[in-house]
DNA sequence: TTTAGATGCATAAGAAAATTATGTATATTT
DNA sequence: AAATATACATAATTTTCTTATGCATCTAAA
């Protein structure tokens, strides 16, 4: 769990992805479903999650809907049509980088 | 290739594996070397390896040898003991983050 | 009952790690 | 002669986080 760094640039797929699957999800649900997902390995923070969701919603990848669960508020996203687009491009672009990185630190890769 | 920066925060662990591999590099090389292996997928740049290099120089995790070749210098570096076994730690997390990152967005996650 | 922890949003300050742009210099190829 | 490759380096800026803080509601434990 010292590896948190290796997340960095990970984020915005990771959510286009769970997005993609599950119609529509708000922050703190994100949050959970990934520490989940991952047994804790990955805590997405709130400082890195909600400028994040603000970040695809201004692009155009989601879109959002207010809801009010009792006394509380809650933000639900969803991705747009041209959110469901780039996420494909997206997931492409990631699986590509995981080979890669694979093949680069795998145990035997001297060819010299 | 225009998912460069999903490599954010793992050249370090690059640069230590090929020298795990490879006993001495030069700067240069690394930068075509990684080239190589990726078929041109990675390309990493002056201004993100030098000054990775001199922060594992700095750490204590690699030591530095100045070679004079015809008229051009090159620093060839290598691992030291410490950094030998770091490498082993940073290799161990970078394996556990492309685990954890193929099963976030492997194409059936849903287990809702 | 009050207090800690969980749920739910948000932003600001700072750090980390890159990109982009330069700069210097030698060697090789066109 | 000029362009490209080799070889180092740093500075300014940008991107993307972490850490810290703030507000508010709900629930469980002490």
């Amino acid at each position: 769990m010292g590896n948190q760094k290796l997340y960095k640039g990970s984020l915005q797929t990771i959510i286009l992805k769970l997005l993609a699957n599950t119609d529509k999800m708000y922050g703190y649900e994100i949050t959970q479903k990934v520490k989940e997902l991952t047994q804790g390995e990955l805590k997405i923070t709130e400082g890195a999650l909600y400028p994040a969701l603000h970040k695809l919603e201004a692009d155009g990848l989601l879109e959002v809907e207010v809801a009010k669960i009792g006394n509380r508020m809650r933000k639900y996203y969803k991705l747009t049509e041209q959110g469901t687009k780039e996420t494909v491009g997206k997931l492409a672009e990631m699986q590509e980088f995981l080979r890669t990185m694979e093949q680069l630190v795998s145990p035997k890769l001297s060819l010299d």
